[in-house]
DNA sequence: AACAATTCTGCAATCGTTTCCATTTTACTT
DNA sequence: AAGTAAAATGGAAACGATTGCAGAATTGTT
């Protein structure tokens, strides 16, 4: 069985409709399951799709049908462990609902990421699933209402888009975490982490500035950088911050890259953790349990949120009303 | 300008061609850079164009031009921290050169691995690049066979099927770190990893067997445990070689899944690595330099692998014949 | 046996492009 | 000024599927 063609060209409804002695359009009816359709006409379209290895052409029934089973999915980088554990829980979940994901990273850039949604746009996808760069754009915030698609974001909020959205409980997290440290007599506290221009930031901020309200203590603007969630600039800051005198006695990095990088200015200033210093991680790397120094981390299952935002995309397919579903912390 | 169509349809070049006034093809040939296009026909065109906000289908165009470019990534699992830094690389690169990426995780299973690949074919991507689950599957052969499109793998090494191939020198790492630890007196060196069924495991093995010949010494074959990259593998059989008496000196552990499975039994067991034992990892997990205890390992580059895969493959959609590329270790 | 109701099948249009071919227009020779 | 070559345009047929509509074949009813 499954006779290649012996020319390259690919095999057709149509060579199927000739083999089997029939018309395209009934061969296409066996195939999509029509009601109509005698039991001689079946046998006879199934034979030849048999001995012709024959196979519809997804392009051709997209084009048909106006709809891709493709899902285009953006992220800053999915080198970014937790963003690679949301990225595979979506696309099981996707795959499993017969959907293909299209992957682009933005690479923190917002004119990337606007260039990746109108190439999406371009290939019709049926849905985006997104953790935008920032919510403060206005030309992504027009790009985004051009896609005219259903849409799920990641960790965002943002007003009149129609969106849905995953978004995690970061308030308690930190909250707690930063309660914890205040009871244990900590008062320069440093905060590194992303701008204020996502929700993330803004909920741990919200946490951050709540448990301090409660303790009846000063808000430490100063030991505020909340500029980048990449590495960088989490070394930088956090090495000056280091270098001040007196300088902090705990620190707090929000997200993988921060973490990252305050962990390596920790490193190179050959300060510990544990004994010199207390450090909280907002997001957890993978093997944390195992490494020393052992550290302390606001956790979130990334899995979850792959696998809500996937199912949230599903029901906006379905007809269904955009909606929001939260995931709790640590 | 971009105005959008009142009813929801989608604006066509029909649209185009009718504000413009002139005929189908000649708003093609227009868009698509045609010689034959006077520059009256030009400016009116691109009011239209402007004016209605078309842009082309790629759906349609992929329908009649028999490419979508689109390229298959197909890898065990996204989340492992090196596959992710190889698919950013990859994705980047192909990117750039127009075209998207599909990603789908085989989840280490054959047959997974096989319906994405029919699915790929289904979906006429342009080519595929796979770090396959295993070379000695015949079904998964066919199949590729079956997909006559240009294919790059990673890693792996298959005959007669016409796929360029990005692969490691595992051996010279390998060897190195073993005679390393021989040189040091071990003697009782365990190692863990996937099985023989990938290039690998095989380049790998070679180079432990080299040292140890090199070295006249016994292979020790006892303390071999090669099934899985799985952690859960790992774990189980390290914990296993911990428990003998004697128990061995030092570990290899192969590949980031292993390697965690190795790690997580070593902590379990409260065994200290660099005191009570000698560890080398082959391939980093990040932050490893960071983290104590300060693991010895066999590192490459991801990235490169990643760019490079891209690139094979370009090459081959621009009509060159399969080649192999080789990465470095260490 | 004649008619209506039902089941089945085929034709042709459609999705949005590109491209071959034929025809018209323009430009160049002598 | 006529003839030829080159440039510009339009019409129509693809690419590979789905589907509304109408006609043919089958079945059931009286």
């Amino acid at each position: 069985m499954n006779i290649e063609k012996e020319n390259g060209r690919q095999v057709t409804i149509r060579h199927v409709a000739a083999r089997a002695g029939v018309a395209l359009s009934s061969v296409s009816r066996t195939l999509s399951g029509h009601p109509d359709v005698s039991p001689a006409m079946r046998a006879k379209v199934e034979e030849a799709v048999q001995a012709l290895g024959y196979e519809p052409d997804f392009l051709a029934q997209s084009l048909r049908s106006g709809t891709t089973r493709n899902i285009g999915f953006i992220i800053r980088d999915i080198a970014n462990p937790l963003f690679a554990l949301v990225a595979r829980a979506c696309e099981q979940e996707l795959r499993r609902n017969g959907y293909s994901m299209i992957l682009m990273n933005s690479d923190g850039s917002v004119e990337t990421e606007s260039k990746n949604l109108m190439l999406l746009r371009r290939r019709r996808v049926d849905g985006v699933i997104a953790s935008l760069v920032a919510e403060d754009s206005p030309y992504i915030k027009k790009t985004i209402l051009s896609l005219r698609r259903p849409l799920v974001l990641l960790d965002r909020d943002m007003k009149d888009l129609q969106a849905s959205a995953v978004i995690t409980d970061h308030y308690t997290g930190v909250y707690e975490a930063t309660k914890h440290l205040l009871a244990k007599g900590h008062r320069r506290i440093a905060f590194v982490t992303g701008a204020e221009n996502v929700y993330t930031t803004r909920d741990r901020l919200r946490g951050f500035k709540s448990a301090f309200a409660d303790a009846r203590e000063a808000f430490p603007e100063k030991w505020m950088a909340l500029g980048g969630f990449d590495p960088e600039y989490a070394l930088v800051h956090t090495r000056n911050f280091l270098s001040r005198n007196p300088r902090p006695t705990a620190i707090i990095a929000g997200g993988i890259g921060s973490t990252a990088g305050s962990l390596r200015a920790l490193n190179e200033l050959e300060i510990e953790i544990g004994k010199d210093i207390a450090f909280i991680a907002l997001d957890e790397w993978p093997l944390f349990d195992i490494f020393r120094p052992k550290i302390s981390s606001v956790s979130r299952d990334a899995q979850a949120i792959g696998f809500e935002a996937a199912h949230l995309l599903l029901e906006m397919l379905n007809g269904k009303t955009p909606s929001e579903t939260v995931i709790e912390t640590k």
